[in-house]
DNA sequence: ATATTTGTTCGCAATGTTACGAACAATAAT
DNA sequence: ATTATTGTTCGTAACATTGCGAACAAATAT
């Protein structure tokens, strides 16, 4: 036990999967993978989770940088946020590519 | 709330993620499918976690299916799993690549 | 037989996650 | 002004994760 090999890439990628790690938010994910965007009130009427619970994945996904929203009052409009997702299918692509 | 649109395919994929959600173990799967297996012992000498917490992460990377663990006594060979391992990679090229 | 090497399991503690409903805030509609 | 809609935050509970060292097990080497 000794020193610490692990990247700053490797803890991105980590952070990246840590989000991805629930399928509920992976179901975020995908959604918005294909429609580029939604709105949270639909979120809680198709999803088998209390608003709150769902308020706190979308917030998770936030933090973890893999989506956006937008107020479009009075709704919230999320996307994901192109640039990261850009980055996270590179850095993903890279572990699996090799 | 309401419906259960969750496919088994996203709960497969979100727990992969959530296996890879770890700078711990990513670093070992990086490893892995960088140079095929490697010992854990070796992994204790250059991670910066006691032998018991390394222990820890691999069976739930072993769980999660990544990698499988082959005795060579007194010591244990570790690689990918490769089924799996190509089934991750199919399952998040998906998602990226819609 | 004893000691060494290697890795797992146990017990424990601290922290994080998941989930809910109730209360709250902000905006829109009546 | 009041009410309705939408989403966040708070408080709480149950459970999971991460981490350590000590104790243990299994095989090898002396």
């Amino acid at each position: 036990m000794a020193k610490n090999p692990i990247t700053a890439e490797q803890k991105k990628i980590a952070r990246f999967a840590k989000a991805m790690g629930h399928p509920i938010r992976l179901y975020v994910l995908q959604l918005l993978s294909k429609q580029s965007c939604c709105y949270s009130g639909d979120l809680t009427e198709e999803l088998p989770v209390a608003k709150s619970t769902l308020s706190q994945h979308l917030k998770e996904l936030k933090e973890a940088g893999l989506i956006q929203g937008e107020i479009e009052a009075p709704k919230i409009k999320y996307c994901l946020n192109q640039e990261n997702w850009k980055e996270a299918k590179k850095l993903f692509s890279g572990i699996f590519d090799l």
